[in-house]
DNA sequence: ACCTATTTGTGCGTATGTATT
DNA sequence: CAATACATACGCACAAATAGG
Protein backbone atom coordinates (compact mmCIF):
# COMPACT_ATOMS: atom_id res chain seq x y z
CA UNK A 1 0.00 0.00 0.00
CA UNK A 2 1.54 3.50 -0.67
CA UNK A 3 -1.28 5.96 0.74
CA UNK A 4 0.80 8.47 -0.68
CA UNK A 5 -0.64 8.50 -4.28
CA UNK A 6 2.54 10.38 -6.01
CA UNK A 7 3.31 7.19 -8.04
CA UNK A 8 6.73 6.26 -6.52
CA UNK A 9 6.70 2.93 -4.85
CA UNK A 10 7.51 2.88 -0.65
CA UNK A 11 10.72 0.54 -1.29
CA UNK A 12 12.01 3.26 -3.93
CA UNK A 13 11.34 6.17 -1.86
CA UNK A 14 13.04 3.90 1.15
CA UNK A 15 16.17 3.23 -0.89
CA UNK A 16 16.39 7.22 -2.14
CA UNK A 17 16.08 7.87 1.43
CA UNK A 18 19.17 5.47 2.46
CA UNK A 19 21.17 6.19 -0.67
CA UNK A 20 20.94 9.99 -0.20
CA UNK A 21 22.34 8.83 3.32
CA UNK A 22 24.66 6.76 2.28
CA UNK A 23 25.90 9.82 -0.06
CA UNK A 24 26.16 12.27 2.88
CA UNK A 25 28.13 9.89 4.94
CA UNK A 26 25.44 9.65 7.56
CA UNK A 27 26.43 6.07 8.45
CA UNK A 28 30.05 4.27 9.09
CA UNK A 29 30.63 1.08 7.05
CA UNK A 30 27.24 -0.58 8.28
CA UNK A 31 24.31 0.13 8.09
CA UNK A 32 21.73 -0.49 10.67
CA UNK A 33 20.01 -3.65 10.52
CA UNK A 34 16.89 -4.38 8.57
CA UNK A 35 14.56 -4.25 11.84
CA UNK A 36 15.93 -1.14 12.70
CA UNK A 37 15.39 1.04 9.46
CA UNK A 38 12.10 -0.87 9.02
CA UNK A 39 11.28 0.81 12.40
CA UNK A 40 12.98 4.33 11.16
CA UNK A 41 11.25 4.12 8.07
CA UNK A 42 7.53 2.86 9.54
CA UNK A 43 7.76 0.10 7.18
CA UNK A 44 7.66 -3.75 6.86
CA UNK A 45 10.92 -5.60 6.69
CA UNK A 46 10.10 -6.82 3.69
CA UNK A 47 9.88 -2.95 1.90
CA UNK A 48 13.46 -2.28 3.49
CA UNK A 49 14.69 -5.31 1.87
CA UNK A 50 13.96 -4.61 -1.40
CA UNK A 51 15.07 -1.43 -1.16
CA UNK A 52 18.52 -2.79 -0.02
CA UNK A 53 18.55 -5.03 -2.83
CA UNK A 54 17.80 -2.40 -5.22
CA UNK A 55 20.86 -0.50 -3.41
CA UNK A 56 22.75 -3.71 -3.67
CA UNK A 57 22.43 -3.46 -7.90
CA UNK A 58 23.70 -0.65 -8.40
CA UNK A 59 26.74 -1.49 -6.35
CA UNK A 60 26.30 0.91 -3.63
CA UNK A 61 26.08 -1.92 -1.18
CA UNK A 62 26.46 -6.02 0.02
CA UNK A 63 24.47 -7.85 2.36
CA UNK A 64 25.95 -10.58 4.19
CA UNK A 65 23.84 -13.57 6.27
CA UNK A 66 23.98 -13.18 9.82
CA UNK A 67 26.52 -10.03 9.32
CA UNK A 68 24.88 -7.06 8.58
CA UNK A 69 24.68 -4.90 5.27
CA UNK A 70 27.96 -3.22 4.34
CA UNK A 71 28.48 -0.08 2.71
CA UNK A 72 30.59 -0.24 -0.71
CA UNK A 73 33.82 2.17 -0.92
CA UNK A 74 31.70 4.86 -3.07
CA UNK A 75 33.41 6.71 -5.95
CA UNK A 76 33.71 10.34 -5.38
CA UNK A 77 31.92 12.54 -7.66
CA UNK A 78 33.89 14.24 -10.61
CA UNK A 79 34.58 17.64 -10.30
CA UNK A 80 33.37 20.28 -12.70
CA UNK A 81 34.94 23.89 -12.92
CA UNK A 82 32.40 26.59 -14.24
CA UNK A 83 33.95 29.90 -14.46
CA UNK A 84 35.11 32.11 -17.55
CA UNK A 85 37.56 30.13 -18.89
CA UNK A 86 36.21 26.33 -17.82
CA UNK A 87 37.50 23.74 -20.64
CA UNK A 88 36.06 19.88 -20.76
CA UNK A 89 38.80 18.15 -21.53
CA UNK A 90 41.62 20.56 -19.26
CA UNK A 91 39.55 19.98 -16.47
CA UNK A 92 39.14 15.83 -17.20
CA UNK A 93 42.76 15.41 -17.96
CA UNK A 94 43.62 17.61 -14.38
CA UNK A 95 41.54 14.79 -13.00
CA UNK A 96 43.34 12.22 -14.78
CA UNK A 97 40.19 11.13 -16.88
CA UNK A 98 40.81 10.47 -20.35
CA UNK A 99 38.35 13.03 -22.34
CA UNK A 100 36.38 12.75 -25.00
CA UNK A 101 33.64 14.28 -27.27
CA UNK A 102 31.18 12.33 -29.77
CA UNK A 103 29.20 13.63 -32.26
CA UNK A 104 25.55 12.22 -31.83
CA UNK A 105 23.71 14.06 -34.77
CA UNK A 106 24.21 17.61 -36.43
CA UNK A 107 21.13 20.07 -38.50
CA UNK A 108 20.78 23.29 -39.84
CA UNK A 109 17.79 25.29 -37.74
CA UNK A 110 16.72 28.69 -38.34
CA UNK A 111 17.57 31.01 -34.99
CA UNK A 112 14.19 31.44 -32.85
CA UNK A 113 14.08 35.22 -31.59
CA UNK A 114 15.37 34.34 -28.13
CA UNK A 115 18.59 32.23 -29.99
CA UNK A 116 19.40 35.15 -32.41
CA UNK A 117 19.48 37.63 -28.97
CA UNK A 118 21.62 35.33 -27.41
CA UNK A 119 23.66 34.66 -30.21
CA UNK A 120 23.53 38.30 -31.56
CA UNK A 121 22.13 37.80 -34.72
CA UNK A 122 19.19 38.39 -36.89
CA UNK A 123 16.08 36.30 -36.41
CA UNK A 124 15.43 33.42 -38.90
CA UNK A 125 19.67 33.43 -39.33
CA UNK A 126 20.83 30.03 -40.38
CA UNK A 127 22.07 28.10 -37.52
CA UNK A 128 23.45 24.64 -36.78
CA UNK A 129 22.93 23.00 -34.07
CA UNK A 130 25.29 20.07 -32.65
CA UNK A 131 24.17 17.23 -30.56
CA UNK A 132 27.23 15.74 -28.41
CA UNK A 133 28.22 13.33 -25.68
CA UNK A 134 31.04 13.86 -23.19
CA UNK A 135 32.89 10.78 -22.49
CA UNK A 136 34.97 10.72 -19.47
CA UNK A 137 37.13 7.74 -18.14
CA UNK A 138 34.94 5.17 -19.78
CA UNK A 139 32.26 7.09 -18.39
CA UNK A 140 29.51 9.12 -20.01
CA UNK A 141 28.75 12.19 -18.24
CA UNK A 142 27.19 14.42 -19.65
CA UNK A 143 25.12 15.33 -23.06
CA UNK A 144 24.93 18.59 -24.30
CA UNK A 145 23.09 20.63 -27.43
CA UNK A 146 25.00 23.75 -29.24
CA UNK A 147 24.08 26.08 -31.44
CA UNK A 148 26.58 28.31 -33.46
CA UNK A 149 25.82 30.72 -36.60
CA UNK A 150 25.93 28.63 -39.51
CA UNK A 151 27.52 31.73 -41.31
CA UNK A 152 30.60 32.35 -39.36
CA UNK A 153 31.34 28.61 -38.59
CA UNK A 154 30.14 26.34 -41.74
CA UNK A 155 32.50 23.51 -40.86
CA UNK A 156 32.10 23.26 -37.49
CA UNK A 157 30.27 20.17 -37.40
CA UNK A 158 32.73 17.77 -39.62
CA UNK A 159 35.34 19.69 -37.00
CA UNK A 160 33.88 18.79 -33.99
CA UNK A 161 33.12 14.72 -35.16
CA UNK A 162 36.88 14.51 -35.90
CA UNK A 163 38.78 16.09 -33.11
CA UNK A 164 35.79 15.10 -30.53
CA UNK A 165 36.29 18.56 -28.77
CA UNK A 166 34.81 21.99 -29.33
CA UNK A 167 37.77 24.07 -28.62
CA UNK A 168 39.90 22.31 -30.47
CA UNK A 169 36.94 22.64 -33.63
CA UNK A 170 36.67 26.53 -32.69
CA UNK A 171 40.44 26.65 -33.13
CA UNK A 172 40.34 25.18 -36.64
CA UNK A 173 37.43 27.87 -37.39
CA UNK A 174 39.86 30.75 -36.35
CA UNK A 175 38.85 31.22 -32.95
CA UNK A 176 41.31 31.46 -30.98
CA UNK A 177 40.25 32.13 -27.37
CA UNK A 178 37.01 31.91 -25.85
CA UNK A 179 35.49 32.58 -22.85
CA UNK A 180 32.05 31.88 -20.86
CA UNK A 181 29.62 34.98 -20.61
CA UNK A 182 26.89 33.51 -18.98
CA UNK A 183 26.15 30.04 -16.98
CA UNK A 184 22.31 29.55 -15.81
CA UNK A 185 21.90 26.01 -14.08
CA UNK A 186 18.66 24.59 -12.98
CA UNK A 187 17.84 20.27 -12.53
CA UNK A 188 15.39 18.28 -13.57
CA UNK A 189 14.73 14.72 -14.33
CA UNK A 190 16.72 12.89 -17.13
CA UNK A 191 14.76 12.95 -20.74
CA UNK A 192 14.28 9.51 -22.57
CA UNK A 193 16.33 9.55 -24.99
CA UNK A 194 19.80 11.04 -22.82
CA UNK A 195 18.90 8.28 -20.67
CA UNK A 196 19.73 6.05 -23.31
CA UNK A 197 22.70 7.29 -24.18
CA UNK A 198 24.34 8.06 -20.86
CA UNK A 199 23.65 4.74 -19.88
CA UNK A 200 21.94 5.56 -16.64
CA UNK A 201 18.08 4.86 -14.61
CA UNK A 202 15.47 6.15 -16.77
CA UNK A 203 14.63 8.09 -13.48
CA UNK A 204 18.32 9.64 -13.39
CA UNK A 205 18.66 13.65 -12.43
CA UNK A 206 20.42 16.03 -14.63
CA UNK A 207 21.95 19.50 -13.55
CA UNK A 208 21.36 21.15 -16.52
CA UNK A 209 23.41 24.19 -17.71
CA UNK A 210 22.51 26.75 -20.56
CA UNK A 211 25.46 29.11 -21.12
CA UNK A 212 26.91 31.12 -24.27
CA UNK A 213 30.56 31.30 -24.91
CA UNK A 214 31.95 34.67 -26.66
CA UNK A 215 35.07 35.33 -28.31
CA UNK A 216 37.98 37.54 -27.26
CA UNK A 217 36.17 40.29 -29.12
CA UNK A 218 32.94 39.43 -26.44
CA UNK A 219 30.97 38.68 -29.48
CA UNK A 220 28.78 35.58 -29.20
CA UNK A 221 30.28 31.82 -30.94
CA UNK A 222 27.43 29.33 -29.28
CA UNK A 223 24.68 28.64 -27.20
CA UNK A 224 24.95 25.35 -25.33
CA UNK A 225 22.65 23.93 -23.40
CA UNK A 226 24.35 20.60 -21.54
CA UNK A 227 22.78 17.79 -19.22
CA UNK A 228 25.54 16.39 -16.33
CA UNK A 229 24.07 13.34 -14.68
CA UNK A 230 23.88 14.68 -11.32
CA UNK A 231 24.99 11.61 -9.15
CA UNK A 232 28.43 11.66 -11.00
CA UNK A 233 29.67 15.00 -10.96
CA UNK A 234 29.20 18.11 -9.39
CA UNK A 235 30.03 21.76 -10.45
CA UNK A 236 32.29 23.88 -8.52
CA UNK A 237 32.56 27.76 -8.76
CA UNK A 238 35.35 28.96 -7.10
CA UNK A 239 36.58 33.04 -6.64
CA UNK A 240 39.99 32.40 -5.14
CA UNK A 241 42.69 29.68 -7.55
CA UNK A 242 43.55 27.03 -5.33
CA UNK A 243 40.53 26.67 -3.39
CA UNK A 244 39.32 23.11 -3.50
CA UNK A 245 37.75 22.57 -0.03
CA UNK A 246 36.09 19.65 0.63
CA UNK A 247 33.33 19.12 3.08
CA UNK A 248 32.00 15.47 4.01
CA UNK A 249 30.75 14.48 7.31
CA UNK B 1 2.09 -3.51 -14.01
CA UNK B 2 4.92 -1.76 -15.08
CA UNK B 3 6.97 -4.25 -16.57
CA UNK B 4 10.14 -2.06 -15.07
CA UNK B 5 11.35 -2.52 -12.09
CA UNK B 6 12.12 0.90 -10.89
CA UNK B 7 9.69 1.44 -8.43
CA UNK B 8 8.28 4.13 -10.72
CA UNK B 9 4.49 4.07 -11.94
CA UNK B 10 3.98 4.24 -15.09
CA UNK B 11 1.94 7.24 -15.11
CA UNK B 12 4.37 9.07 -13.06
CA UNK B 13 7.11 8.71 -15.90
CA UNK B 14 4.06 9.79 -18.62
CA UNK B 15 3.53 13.03 -16.56
CA UNK B 16 7.05 13.50 -15.96
CA UNK B 17 7.57 13.63 -19.68
CA UNK B 18 4.99 15.42 -20.70
CA UNK B 19 6.20 18.00 -17.88
CA UNK B 20 9.70 17.83 -19.16
CA UNK B 21 8.03 19.01 -22.93
CA UNK B 22 5.51 21.41 -21.84
CA UNK B 23 8.08 23.33 -20.00
CA UNK B 24 10.67 23.14 -22.85
CA UNK B 25 8.19 24.52 -25.24
CA UNK B 26 7.84 21.57 -26.98
CA UNK B 27 3.39 22.16 -27.58
CA UNK B 28 2.00 25.20 -28.31
CA UNK B 29 -0.68 26.25 -25.90
CA UNK B 30 -2.87 23.19 -26.61
CA UNK B 31 -1.53 19.34 -25.62
CA UNK B 32 -1.96 16.74 -27.83
CA UNK B 33 -5.66 14.53 -27.60
CA UNK B 34 -5.58 11.62 -24.66
CA UNK B 35 -5.88 9.17 -27.31
CA UNK B 36 -2.32 10.42 -29.36
CA UNK B 37 -0.68 10.93 -26.25
CA UNK B 38 -1.68 7.30 -24.88
CA UNK B 39 -0.12 5.86 -28.58
CA UNK B 40 2.69 7.49 -28.31
CA UNK B 41 3.89 6.50 -24.81
CA UNK B 42 2.59 2.82 -25.77
CA UNK B 43 0.58 2.97 -22.51
CA UNK B 44 -3.88 3.32 -21.94
CA UNK B 45 -5.61 6.31 -22.17
CA UNK B 46 -6.66 5.86 -18.78
CA UNK B 47 -2.34 6.02 -17.65
CA UNK B 48 -2.54 9.27 -19.98
CA UNK B 49 -5.55 11.04 -17.89
CA UNK B 50 -3.97 10.02 -14.46
CA UNK B 51 -0.99 11.49 -15.72
CA UNK B 52 -2.73 14.73 -16.69
CA UNK B 53 -4.96 14.75 -13.58
CA UNK B 54 -1.59 15.05 -11.32
CA UNK B 55 -0.22 17.80 -13.74
CA UNK B 56 -3.37 19.85 -13.54
CA UNK B 57 -2.95 19.41 -9.66
CA UNK B 58 0.67 20.98 -9.76
CA UNK B 59 -1.31 23.57 -11.69
CA UNK B 60 0.29 23.25 -14.89
CA UNK B 61 -3.03 22.69 -17.01
CA UNK B 62 -6.77 22.14 -17.49
CA UNK B 63 -8.64 19.88 -18.71
CA UNK B 64 -11.98 21.16 -20.77
CA UNK B 65 -14.42 18.63 -21.82
CA UNK B 66 -15.42 18.36 -25.40
CA UNK B 67 -11.85 20.49 -26.49
CA UNK B 68 -8.95 19.37 -25.43
CA UNK B 69 -6.12 20.18 -22.63
CA UNK B 70 -4.29 23.19 -22.26
CA UNK B 71 -1.54 24.55 -21.13
CA UNK B 72 -1.91 27.00 -18.44
CA UNK B 73 0.44 30.35 -18.53
CA UNK B 74 3.83 28.82 -16.61
CA UNK B 75 5.16 31.40 -14.31
CA UNK B 76 9.33 31.50 -14.95
CA UNK B 77 11.96 30.46 -12.55
CA UNK B 78 13.76 32.67 -10.43
CA UNK B 79 16.78 34.20 -10.88
CA UNK B 80 19.33 33.40 -8.47
CA UNK B 81 22.88 34.82 -8.65
CA UNK B 82 26.00 32.99 -7.33
CA UNK B 83 28.96 34.88 -7.17
CA UNK B 84 31.66 35.96 -4.46
CA UNK B 85 28.69 38.60 -3.09
CA UNK B 86 25.42 37.22 -3.74
CA UNK B 87 23.46 38.51 -0.98
CA UNK B 88 19.81 36.61 -0.72
CA UNK B 89 17.81 39.91 0.35
CA UNK B 90 19.08 41.94 -2.06
CA UNK B 91 18.67 39.11 -4.95
CA UNK B 92 14.81 38.80 -4.21
CA UNK B 93 13.95 42.69 -3.96
CA UNK B 94 16.11 43.15 -7.02
CA UNK B 95 12.88 40.79 -8.35
CA UNK B 96 10.04 42.79 -6.52
CA UNK B 97 9.80 39.89 -4.14
CA UNK B 98 9.51 39.99 -0.40
CA UNK B 99 11.86 38.06 1.47
CA UNK B 100 12.48 36.76 4.59
CA UNK B 101 14.06 33.56 6.47
CA UNK B 102 13.28 31.59 8.85
CA UNK B 103 14.78 29.50 11.87
CA UNK B 104 13.52 25.84 12.15
CA UNK B 105 16.11 24.75 14.14
CA UNK B 106 19.26 25.40 16.05
CA UNK B 107 22.08 22.95 17.41
CA UNK B 108 25.23 22.73 18.89
CA UNK B 109 27.66 20.08 17.46
CA UNK B 110 31.42 19.39 17.31
CA UNK B 111 33.05 20.18 13.84
CA UNK B 112 33.82 16.50 12.27
CA UNK B 113 37.36 16.74 10.21
CA UNK B 114 36.45 17.55 7.40
CA UNK B 115 33.74 20.86 8.84
CA UNK B 116 37.13 21.87 10.71
CA UNK B 117 39.46 22.25 7.55
CA UNK B 118 36.34 23.70 5.90
CA UNK B 119 35.89 26.09 8.74
CA UNK B 120 39.55 26.18 9.50
CA UNK B 121 38.66 25.02 13.12
CA UNK B 122 40.54 22.34 15.09
CA UNK B 123 39.23 18.87 14.80
CA UNK B 124 36.05 19.15 17.52
CA UNK B 125 35.53 22.43 17.86
CA UNK B 126 32.63 23.44 18.94
CA UNK B 127 30.13 24.83 15.71
CA UNK B 128 26.29 25.93 15.90
CA UNK B 129 23.92 24.39 13.62
CA UNK B 130 21.35 26.41 11.97
CA UNK B 131 18.25 24.76 10.01
CA UNK B 132 16.72 27.49 8.04
CA UNK B 133 14.12 28.05 5.39
CA UNK B 134 14.11 30.85 2.55
CA UNK B 135 10.75 32.30 1.38
CA UNK B 136 10.69 34.67 -1.58
CA UNK B 137 7.30 35.96 -2.68
CA UNK B 138 4.94 34.03 -0.57
CA UNK B 139 6.74 30.62 -1.76
CA UNK B 140 9.55 28.79 0.20
CA UNK B 141 12.27 28.31 -1.93
CA UNK B 142 15.16 26.78 -0.20
CA UNK B 143 16.53 24.95 3.16
CA UNK B 144 19.92 25.44 4.35
CA UNK B 145 21.92 24.36 7.28
CA UNK B 146 24.64 25.93 8.16
CA UNK B 147 27.48 25.92 10.72
CA UNK B 148 29.46 28.58 12.61
CA UNK B 149 31.86 28.86 15.21
CA UNK B 150 30.47 28.50 18.52
CA UNK B 151 33.48 30.48 19.72
CA UNK B 152 33.25 33.27 17.06
CA UNK B 153 29.81 33.43 16.82
CA UNK B 154 27.98 32.75 19.92
CA UNK B 155 24.62 35.01 19.31
CA UNK B 156 24.31 33.77 16.15
CA UNK B 157 21.20 31.75 16.48
CA UNK B 158 19.24 34.97 18.14
CA UNK B 159 20.59 37.02 16.07
CA UNK B 160 19.17 35.21 12.90
CA UNK B 161 16.00 34.36 14.80
CA UNK B 162 15.59 37.75 15.36
CA UNK B 163 16.47 39.30 11.78
CA UNK B 164 16.01 36.34 9.22
CA UNK B 165 18.76 36.91 7.83
CA UNK B 166 22.00 35.85 7.62
CA UNK B 167 23.65 39.01 6.58
CA UNK B 168 21.93 41.06 9.44
CA UNK B 169 22.79 38.51 12.11
CA UNK B 170 26.28 38.54 11.04
CA UNK B 171 26.34 42.13 11.34
CA UNK B 172 25.22 42.07 15.05
CA UNK B 173 28.59 39.90 15.76
CA UNK B 174 30.78 42.21 13.80
CA UNK B 175 31.13 41.01 10.35
CA UNK B 176 30.53 43.98 8.50
CA UNK B 177 31.54 42.13 5.33
CA UNK B 178 31.63 38.57 4.06
CA UNK B 179 32.37 37.07 0.73
CA UNK B 180 31.65 34.09 -1.06
CA UNK B 181 34.98 32.02 -1.83
CA UNK B 182 33.46 28.33 -3.35
CA UNK B 183 30.27 26.88 -4.28
CA UNK B 184 29.67 23.37 -4.96
CA UNK B 185 26.75 22.80 -7.22
CA UNK B 186 24.83 19.44 -7.54
CA UNK B 187 21.50 17.49 -7.52
CA UNK B 188 19.31 15.29 -6.23
CA UNK B 189 15.98 14.12 -4.68
CA UNK B 190 14.25 16.26 -1.80
CA UNK B 191 14.60 14.66 1.29
CA UNK B 192 11.30 13.91 3.16
CA UNK B 193 11.18 16.27 5.84
CA UNK B 194 11.97 18.81 3.19
CA UNK B 195 9.56 18.26 1.30
CA UNK B 196 7.04 19.13 4.08
CA UNK B 197 8.83 22.34 4.86
CA UNK B 198 8.83 23.66 1.62
CA UNK B 199 5.25 22.64 0.26
CA UNK B 200 5.99 20.89 -2.87
CA UNK B 201 5.71 17.26 -4.57
CA UNK B 202 7.49 14.51 -2.28
CA UNK B 203 8.90 13.54 -5.58
CA UNK B 204 10.63 17.06 -6.30
CA UNK B 205 14.34 18.07 -7.33
CA UNK B 206 16.68 20.03 -5.63
CA UNK B 207 19.76 22.00 -6.45
CA UNK B 208 22.33 21.57 -3.78
CA UNK B 209 24.55 23.88 -3.06
CA UNK B 210 27.66 23.58 -0.80
CA UNK B 211 29.39 27.03 0.05
CA UNK B 212 31.95 28.60 2.37
CA UNK B 213 31.75 32.55 3.21
CA UNK B 214 35.04 34.18 4.48
CA UNK B 215 35.21 37.71 6.06
CA UNK B 216 37.17 40.59 4.57
CA UNK B 217 40.26 39.48 6.22
CA UNK B 218 39.97 35.74 4.04
CA UNK B 219 38.63 33.95 7.26
CA UNK B 220 36.35 31.05 6.87
CA UNK B 221 33.07 32.22 8.96
CA UNK B 222 30.37 29.41 7.75
CA UNK B 223 29.93 26.32 5.75
CA UNK B 224 26.62 26.48 4.45
CA UNK B 225 25.00 23.97 2.91
CA UNK B 226 21.20 24.78 0.64
CA UNK B 227 18.90 22.56 -1.04
CA UNK B 228 16.86 24.69 -3.45
CA UNK B 229 13.65 23.52 -5.27
CA UNK B 230 14.65 22.74 -8.91
CA UNK B 231 11.35 23.89 -10.50
CA UNK B 232 11.15 27.69 -8.48
CA UNK B 233 14.39 28.89 -9.61
CA UNK B 234 17.68 28.73 -12.11
CA UNK B 235 21.45 29.62 -10.31
CA UNK B 236 22.85 31.97 -12.17
CA UNK B 237 26.63 32.74 -12.56
CA UNK B 238 27.37 35.55 -14.83
CA UNK B 239 31.46 36.72 -15.94
CA UNK B 240 29.87 40.12 -17.09
CA UNK B 241 27.78 42.82 -14.98
CA UNK B 242 24.69 43.44 -16.73
CA UNK B 243 24.63 40.03 -18.67
CA UNK B 244 21.30 38.23 -18.24
CA UNK B 245 20.62 37.16 -21.79
CA UNK B 246 17.52 34.39 -21.90
CA UNK B 247 16.90 31.30 -23.94
CA UNK B 248 13.89 29.57 -24.13
CA UNK B 249 12.23 28.38 -27.97
C1' DA C 1 -32.76 22.35 -35.43
C1' DC C 2 -30.24 18.22 -36.59
C1' DC C 3 -26.53 15.20 -37.30
C1' DT C 4 -21.74 13.85 -36.85
C1' DA C 5 -16.97 13.60 -35.59
C1' DT C 6 -13.92 14.73 -31.96
C1' DT C 7 -12.55 14.94 -27.32
C1' DT C 8 -12.84 14.60 -22.37
C1' DG C 9 -15.20 12.16 -18.46
C1' DT C 10 -16.89 7.84 -16.31
C1' DG C 11 -17.87 2.98 -15.26
C1' DC C 12 -16.75 -1.87 -14.99
C1' DG C 13 -14.07 -6.12 -15.33
C1' DT C 14 -9.61 -8.30 -15.17
C1' DA C 15 -4.79 -8.99 -14.35
C1' DT C 16 -0.65 -7.77 -12.08
C1' DG C 17 2.35 -5.25 -8.78
C1' DT C 18 2.97 -3.54 -4.04
C1' DA C 19 2.89 -3.78 1.02
C1' DT C 20 1.44 -5.71 5.09
C1' DT C 21 0.29 -9.43 8.28
C1' DC D 1 5.68 -19.06 1.95
C1' DA D 2 0.78 -17.84 1.96
C1' DA D 3 -3.12 -14.87 2.49
C1' DT D 4 -4.99 -10.31 2.21
C1' DA D 5 -5.89 -5.48 0.87
C1' DC D 6 -4.97 -1.94 -2.09
C1' DA D 7 -2.79 0.46 -6.10
C1' DT D 8 -1.62 0.23 -10.86
C1' DA D 9 -2.50 -0.67 -15.74
C1' DC D 10 -5.24 -2.24 -19.37
C1' DG D 11 -9.32 -2.89 -22.48
C1' DC D 12 -13.84 -1.95 -23.78
C1' DA D 13 -17.92 0.75 -23.71
C1' DC D 14 -20.61 4.70 -23.24
C1' DA D 15 -22.00 9.42 -21.59
C1' DA D 16 -21.37 14.41 -22.06
C1' DA D 17 -19.58 18.56 -24.00
C1' DT D 18 -17.81 20.93 -28.07
C1' DA D 19 -17.33 22.35 -32.81
C1' DG D 20 -18.49 22.29 -37.59
C1' DG D 21 -21.42 21.46 -41.40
Amino acid sequence: MNGFEDGISRWRRVADEIRSEIVSGTFSSQLPTEAVLAARFGVNRHTVRRALAALGAEGLLRSERGRGTFINPLQPRITYPIGSRARFSENMMRQSLEPSGRLIGAERTAATPAQAIALGLAAGAPLLRLEHLAVAGGMALSRSTSYFSAMRFPDIIGAYAETGSITRALAQSGVEDYRRLETRITAERIATPDADLLQCPADAIVLVSEAIDVDAEGRPIQWIRTRFLADRLELVFSNEAGAATRVRD
